[in-house]
RNA sequence: GGGCCUGUAGCUCAGUCGGUAGAGCAGCGGCCUUUUAAGCCGUUUGUCGCGGGUUCGAGUCCCGCCGGGCCCA
């Protein structure tokens, strides 16, 4: 058992022993200082402390690790929701509070979802039964049974009249104590947080709260497509370019066929060629990955969503979009009204903003704003000016915009939107129309062929989601893959790569089709208010801790 | 890449003008058979992120590095 003699002389002296000690499983070795040796007895002496417990628990034939199931006859939630006195009850929880008096004492039981309190009596549990009380540490798993009753200050409890430890806690766990609400110590660090996710799902419940959210919010957007018809499907993650949006793919290596390859950064094209199989309705939920940064609304590796369904237009991507907030919010969170917190950055209408913040809703269909005309409303650049390169430049310094890295209409247009639009764009809001440059897979706008049938949805001035009808002009789609080709000859790595097996698939014929991508991760921040992206992601990313070489960045 | 903030006990944090490190919780021992941040008595715990400098003396001041956070490009 390496395991034992490894974590006392290894590891960052300010992290705790016992966390070095789950990185160890994983690690061959942590480089690090050395532990004093005053430092190790007293780190020892804890966990030595509760492995002789253990031992003593299995003296007495209790070894909580040989037990391999127990039977509860309802969940912490049940009882105190069904509560009913004197009724007998088995349950089964971590202990997350404990206080010993005597002969008699108390331990509140989480399930998780709920915690209960019971009461231990030496007198009801037996020596043995007693003595397993004693035995106890915060953070250990243990089965019981009693029955029900309100002890004198009003807490609905369990009286337990027998005792089964169901697992040891080795570890101090950072829990905190909690009164009226208000949860006293803790863990607090973010780090060791994203770090150690199941030591934040233990201690803090509004963490664990956004987490579960986002997973039953993935839940409801996958029952809210599969009751409208559409197929959930799988597409590659390893491919030979990567297309379907501007970004830098990582790169692997396909070692079968000695082939260098990269990780997907969109799910769109393939999804496309499922739509030229006929089959007309179809999505994906699947992680994308971009070599790009990392910031609070950034991660390299997220979750996208995109849906496809032939013989339709961006009207009724929109539609749908309505829809399904509507439904996950409801089904998620009760309601389609959901309040955030006030942001600097956003310029807030006076009706929009109460004492709380903001509320938004999603039971009402969003607004509709075309991109040029707020334009010309927010940034008093007139569209006109917005019809050749140079025209666009001065308008775009005359409010104040660098123009030096501008070289087409699209990136000055976008510009705009993001500096002037973007911030007022607090309640659910379509933007409708955009550059041609920047959508090489939208439909051109008939009647402004610089412009497509392209719209993006944003929420609290973010970008939620891109959506547009689909080109199925085979012709008219080379046409856009080539002027890429040219940006990329010009330097633009995020250009759009030429894709002949994509053309290959739209010359056979695909329907008029609208398609529309969803951030995941970015619905789930705001729907649970959260600022952070890595709120909403069990396991981001972190740089390594034991990492004192310097990392090579995107930028370097 | 730039600016600001930050790293002290297992956890949450204090540490004044530079004088040899503290509290609460957790832990350990004792008392306590309806407590709830239980209480009371006793008690253990630190390379103050790392390295260098100034100083008789550095958690504190200076420089560099590492990690984290927020904002900006």
């Amino acid at each position: 058992m390496t395991f034992l003699l490894q974590p006392f002389s290894i590891g960052r002296h300010n992290v705790n022993f016992n966390l070095v000690a789950v990185q160890s499983l994983f690690t061959a070795s942590v480089p690090g200082t050395v532990h004093s040796r005053a430092q190790m007895s007293e780190e020892l002496s804890l966990r030595e402390v509760r492995l002789q417990k253990l031992a003593r628990m299995r003296e007495l034939g209790h070894d909580p690790y040989k037990v391999e199931r127990y039977d509860r006859s309802h969940s912490a939630k049940q009882m105190l929701d069904g509560f009913e006195e004197e009724k007998r009850v088995s349950f089964a929880g971590r202990v997350v509070s404990y206080r010993l008096m005597g002969k008699a004492g108390f331990a509140h039981l989480s399930d998780g979802e709920a915690k209960i309190q019971g009461y231990f009596r030496k007198d009801d549990l037996g020596e043995t039964g007693w003595e397993l009380y004693n035995l106890l540490d915060l953070g250990d798993h243990v089965g019981v049974e009693g029955f029900l009753f309100v002890t004198k200050t009003g807490e609905k409890s369990i009286h337990i009249t027998s005792v089964t430890p169901l697992s040891k806690c080795l570890q101090a766990l950072p829990m905190g104590k909690e009164k009226d609400g208000h949860i006293f110590s803790g863990l607090a660090d973010v780090d060791t947080r994203y770090r150690h996710r199941h030591l934040d799902l233990i201690c803090n419940p509004e963490a664990r709260k956004a987490l579960i959210a986002r997973m039953r919010m993935t839940a409801a957007v996958r029952r809210f497509m599969d009751a409208r018809g559409y197929l959930e499907v799988e597409t590659p993650m390893l491919q030979m370019e990567a297309g379907g949006a501007a970004a830098r793919p990582f790169l692997t290596h396909y070692n079968a066929y000695e082939l260098d390859v990269k990780l997907r950064i969109s799910l769109e094209l393939y999804l496309k060629r499922i739509i030229c199989g006929d089959i007309p309705k179809v999505y994906e939920i699947g992680r994308v990955f971009r070599n790009e940064g990392v910031s609070n609304r950034h991660s390299p590796e997220f979750t996208m969503f995109e849906f496809y369904e032939a013989y339709s237009n961006l009207e009724d991507m929109m539609c749908l979009v309505e829809e399904m907030f509507t439904h996950v919010a409801t089904e998620v969170f009760g309601t389609t009204q959901v309040a955030i917190s006030s942001d600097p950055d956003l310029e807030v209408s006076e009706h929009e903003a109460s004492e709380t913040g903001v509320v938004l809703d999603f039971g009402k269909p969003w607004r509709r704003l075309d991109l040029l005309t707020a334009i010309e409303d927010l940034a008093g650049v007139k569209r006109e000016e917005l019809q050749d390169l140079e025209t666009a430049r001065k308008a775009m310094e005359r409010v104040g915009l660098p123009t030096e890295n501008e070289h087409n209409l699209g990136g000055i247009i976008e510009k705009l939107l993001e500096k002037f639009v973007e911030p007022t764009l607090i309640q659910p809001t379509f933007v409708i129309g955009y550059p041609i440059e920047t959508s090489p897979l939208a439909k051109k706008d008939p009647n402004n062929p610089r412009m497509t049938r392209r719209f993006e949805g944003y929420v609290r001035g973010r970008e939620l989601c891109n959506a547009f009808s689909e080109i199925n002009d085979p012709i008219d789609q080379r046409e856009r893959f080539e002027q890429q080709v040219s940006e990329r000859a010009k330097g633009d790595d995020e250009a759009h790569p030429l894709d002949e097996e994509f053309l290959y698939a739209l010359e056979g014929g695909m329907p008029p089709t609208g398609g529309c991508g969803i951030g995941i991760d970015r619905m789930a921040m705001l729907l649970t208010g959260s600022d952070h992206i890595r709120e909403v992601l069990l396991f981001p990313t972190m740089r390594p801790v034991s990492g004192g070489a310097p990392q090579t960045t995107d930028e370097a």
